[in-house]
RNA sequence: GCAGUCGUAGCUCAACUGGUUAGAGCACUCGCCUGUCACGCGAGAGGUUGCGGGUUCAAGUCCCGUCGACUGCGCCA
């Protein structure tokens, strides 16, 4: 007998079936047991009947335990049926139970509260809560539609190194490690510069690629490895070029989630994005309005600070969900002093660059600017930034020989699935978070 | 890295200003249960109160150190 998903037992009342699974639950009465059963589809109800010769190994059976069920579908009495579940109004008649898997003794039930630190600690385990599973199937939405989206706009995914020989921004702390023969290996921080190098080749170019940083940080916004969603596009007038293409992805991606992810979002009780009606770019400031906005809304003076610090970033999220009836919004044109080297200078408006960030609902959630594409120009920002240009050689090599003017974007995967669903701490939207205290550690017994 | 809060059973939590034998729910073991759906009922087992030191007649509770957790900050996505 083949074997049959849960979700199509409806379509087979009165037949007997074949389906493999998990035991989620099991209620036992005595002369009768009760069951939950799971598997990749959904879940039925199944029941051994009174005298049934499936009762021994029934009382046998535990939850998480993996079997294999032979059964009748039935449908269930008038009055214990269940209107608000799924296959509320069927059951599985059990008439042979094999188990295939047993499970030991469970640390706790899949559905009870937890600390952070248990949920994590026991992740093998954890992530078949429906809370997890709801997390990540959201996760997997995300990424589907930003592919879906970027390919039907003509880029091309790329694979970019995560050894790499020196570190790209120079702004955060790096892995480092020996083994090639004369050089450092570092482990990359951003496929920054991999992503430049094939707007020379393809003109737009995505990446999802692990990036990793070594701040020794434990907080609710950090991983020392993360997700990085990379866009790079060639033959750009300007950033609002990259900003526009980033508005239309992150409503494509918004309207797939409705499409694919609403019973997802109901268990974790959260709301899709505040996007303003036909909107072609989210509300948008420079950082220099916003200052000017905060200090003279708030009291604080901050017009002299060369970025927002988070409370500002939240305040200024309330704003924009207020002002403008959206959950995005863009911040421009960042000092050059706080911007890595190959972020084009704004000539129009004096030390800053041709950059954004975008904050969503409270969180810095992207940053992208218009790149540097002239050689001469780039090299003296290098210097400028106190970076010697010897050691970027083999990048500039795509500046040398013709690149067109160009910009993108990074933004990370883990962010933005912890936003979409609000959940307070990004570890929660990580399937294997790392922190300064946190690599998958071995259980003591 | 800094600051604040916290660390009690496998899990989630109690234990008033220091005061008898550190409790509960869930899970576990045994028994009962023919319509449950977080099944229910009864009994049982389960603890060096993170670890080390100190104060005290007496420490889960106060002090010092250490390890760990969470939140915030710095840095960033």
């Amino acid at each position: 007998m083949q074997r049959i998903m849960i979700s199509d037992l409806s379509s087979k009342k009165g037949e007997e079936v074949l389906i493999k699974c998990w035991v989620d639950v099991r209620r036992d009465q005595g002369k009768m047991v009760f069951f939950d059963f799971r598997d990749m589809s959904g879940k039925v109800q199944g029941v051994v009947l009174p005298g049934s010769s499936a009762i021994e190994i029934a009382k046998e059976v535990r939850d998480e335990f993996v079997v294999a069920i032979k059964g009748k579908v039935n449908e269930r009495p008038e009055r214990n049926r269940q209107a608000d579940k799924i296959n509320g109004d069927i059951e599985l008649e059990v008439l042979e139970i094999e188990i295939i898997t047993k499970a030991q003794d469970l640390p706790f039930a899949l559905d009870s509260e937890l600390n952070l630190d248990t949920l994590l600690d026991y992740r093998p385990y954890t992530l078949r809560r429906a809370r997890e599973q709801a997390i990540f199937k959201v996760q997997h939405n995300i990424l589907l539609a930003f592919r879906e989206f970027l390919i039907q706009k003509g880029f091309k995914e790329f694979r970019a190194p995560a050894i790499v020989g020196g570190d790209a921004e120079g702004g955060t702390e790096v892995f480092k490690f020996d083994y090639f023969y004369g050089h450092t290996g570092y482990l990359a921080t951003s496929p920054q510069l991999y992503k430049q190098m094939m707007v020379g080749v393809f003109e737009r170019v995505f990446t999802v690629t692990n990036v990793f940083r070594a701040e020794k940080h434990s907080t609710a916004r950090h991983l020392n490895e993360y997700t990085s969603l990379d866009l790079e596009m060639g033959f750009i007038d300007s950033p609002k070029d990259i900003m526009k293409m980033e508005t239309e992805l992150l409503i494509y991606v918004t309207a797939h989630l409705k499409k694919t992810c609403a019973e997802e979002f109901k268990i974790l009780e959260a709301n899709f994005p505040l996007i303003p009606e036909g909107s072609e770019i989210f509300p948008m400031m420079k950082l220099s309005e916003a200052q000017q906005l905060i200090t003279k809304e708030t009291g604080v003076d901050c017009t002299q600070e060369p970025d927002l610090s988070p409370e500002h970033e939240r305040w200024l999220c309330e704003y924009s969900k207020k002002e403008f009836n959206s959950d995005f919004i863009f911040i421009t044109n960042y000092p050059r002093t706080k911007r890595p080297f190959y972020a084009m200078d704004d000539e129009e408006n004096d030390g800053t660059t041709k950059c954004f960030d975008l904050l969503f609902r409270g969180l810095e959630l992207i940053s992208g600017n218009q790149r540097e594409h002239r050689y001469d120009l780039l090299v003296e920002k290098m210097k400028w930034k106190g970076l010697d240009p010897e050691k970027f050689s083999f990048y500039l090599q795509a500046f040398k020989y013709g690149i067109p003017p160009h910009g993108g974007l990074g933004m990370g995967l883990e962010r933005l699935t912890a936003r979409f669903l609000n959940l307070p701490n990004i570890k929660e939207a990580t399937l294997f978070p790392r922190d300064i205290n946190r690599i998958d550690k071995l259980l003591s017994e």
